[in-house]
DNA sequence: ATCTTTGCAAACTTTTTGCACCAAT
DNA sequence: ATTGGTGCAAAAAGTTTGCAAAGAT
């Protein structure tokens, strides 16, 4: 059932001058089967249970042959690793600072933002490049330390 | 003139516990005189001018320690390099994607995301962490590819 | 005298790249 | 038969850390 979305990446992937492995096909799978965001490592890991010969840089070379094709999309967390997703879900990043979870928000939330930021400045913000920080509602319950 | 910015934070600085040294009123002028976004790198440059001996890491942990202190806040550009600003300058960064360039806009513009994000998911966001990605408007008119 | 900070070199983390081999079309 | 993709190992790039010496209080 998440076959068709494969699928689907795999015909754009070819149909664009692309070839069809087995680390693409299982990388596109690890992406489809992601619970939304997810590093460049964890993807490895997740493929090699099924092809254990696939290389990190593979994942990270079919990362950007994604990217390009505008099916992929990574976003930057705190430190310095990127999580990827699939372009079609359309939604924003929210990390807590404190206890590092990740909140997915629709991206609509930003139409207000965007919108402003186009007519006082006519930047076009792509939002779904990096996530948002602060404290999610648990952690700005508890008054911890800065 | 600006020598009154750096003192106070010295004074920060010293007030808390800490040591008044060389390397750290080089970083902290250098902040100060800084155009606004600046990487360690070039505050490491900027401040070997006068003090040719201070290290790249006395910078990182001169600008942990002053982060600390709260007097310091980063943000992160596209790749990986962070830049630091003074925190007083509350202020977002955009950044094109296409030119690099970076804008810098007052905080005041992420108002109304803030409370919507609060209102909806109790989330408290700190805007000044990370850059907002997008186009200018000049490499908006032109439209470029992807 | 004490306790912080520093310089240096080396480790670390994440991502990229060169290259020869392999495989999809 | 092409040409694009892969594994590997090594290089980058940015930041952090251990340690002994130097310096601020």
């Amino acid at each position: 059932m998440s076959e068709s979305r494969v699928d689907r990446i795999l015909g754009i992937l070819r149909r664009r001058g692309g070839r069809v492995t087995s680390a693409r096909r299982g990388v596109i799978s690890a992406l489809v089967d992601a619970p939304g965001h997810v590093t460049a490592d964890d993807l490895a890991t997740h493929v090699q249970a099924t092809y254990p010969d696939v290389h990190l840089s593979t994942v990270y070379r079919t990362l950007e042959a994604l990217e390009r094709l505008g099916v992929v999309d990574h976003t930057h967390l705190g430190h310095g690793r990127a999580v990827y997703h699939l372009a079609d879900e359309a939604h924003q990043h929210l990390v807590c600072e404190v206890c590092e979870t990740v909140l997915e928000v629709p991206d609509t939330i930003f139409a207000g933002l965007a919108s402003e930021l186009h007519a006082s400045y006519g930047f076009t913000i792509r939002p779904s490049h990096f996530a948002v920080l602060g404290r999610c509602a648990q952690c700005s319950a508890s008054d911890a330390p800065r």
